[in-house]
DNA sequence: CTAGAATTGTTTGCATCCAAACGATATGCT
DNA sequence: AGCATATCGTTTGGATGCAAACAATTCTAG
């Protein structure tokens, strides 16, 4: 039986609230803090496993190479530092998966016309299909995660997340 | 200027999500769950980044290692194959993430006294008191994080995830 | 009892992931 | 013009991260 962190039950992960607050002495712990960011982070980590596992697992794609490629797909060619913010990671990681996309045909690099220090990278036409025939089922897959929840519930989420976003943006 | 999908400001992320529906021939996209998705894993790539910058980076824990002793500390002593769900990882990861744990004093790996394939891992008082001193700045920069959402729009948040958790875990 | 099946932690191979150093290019100040 | 500064993508080194193979141990069916 679980010590409850990685469990969804409410009194298990309530129980692991107060073990807390009795670890540290009962007091100063921000609880509703703790649970809301905590769960962010197993939300985050579940759902990206589900994905790796269920739409992206027979594509043999990572859930950075989706994002990344989806980002193209959506907006067309980029700059290989704008990329890298779009896509939520480093220029150095960037750099390894464009490489990895590169050599499935996926992506292809090309050199800016008056900056040479510029990279830019495109969806190629292989890129594109892929996604057209991969994005559908992603979608139905998120729709499926939060089909308990309402629309206004839904909706309330992104709200907060979004408020959540810019809060740590301007920390 | 971004193309929006890392911005958080609700017009650019409203724009992407047209943007989106566009590209899909206007139809057939839950805008909703994307959004809500979408921004579940965008906090949760800013926050882990942001808690590796400015509480865990000074004391040279990945947010992963930091994940693992925190489960140690609060609940005690813990066989391998538990600590692994717990901390959300792979039970190969956790391997390397104790390993690394154990090189810096901070957990001990002990054999089971009657089962010897298992492996039972305990925080060091080392570790115990590192945690006691690093937990509080992690909450409070929870709080931080979560500081413009009221304390009934925090508990909304960590249900509504809550929520989202359970589907995840009976699809 | 005992051979096959199941379970556990480790190892291996490969793909991220970040920080920092690096070479190439572009900009700015004088 | 010219030299310091800044910016960009890549490389490097170390730590995750997963899947799959593995050896050791335990369980189980007959």
């Amino acid at each position: 039986m679980s010590t409850g962190f990685s469990s969804s039950d409410d009194e298990l992960v309530g129980q692991a609230e107060r073990d807390v607050q009795t670890r540290l002495g009962g007091a100063d712990v921000d609880v509703v803090a703790l649970a809301a960011v905590s769960n962010i982070f197993r939300v985050a980590n579940k759902a990206r496993y589900h994905f790796e596992r269920t739409v992206l697992g027979p594509i043999e794609l990572s859930f950075t190479a989706f994002t990344t490629l989806w980002v193209l797909w959506i907006w067309g060619e980029q700059e290989a530092r704008n990329l890298a913010v779009e896509a939520g990671i480093t220029k150095g990681t960037l750099t390894g998966v464009v490489t990895t996309l590169a050599r499935r045909g996926l992506v292809v690099r090309k050199p800016h016309l008056t900056d040479k220090r510029l990279v830019l990278i495109e969806a190629t036409p292989d890129g594109a299909i892929l996604m057209a025939e991969l994005f559908p089922l992603f979608n139905a897959e998120e729709a499926a995660i939060t089909e308990r929840l309402s629309n206004a519930e839904k909706q309330a989420l992104a709200d907060s997340l979004r408020t959540v976003l810019r809060t740590i943006e301007s920390l």
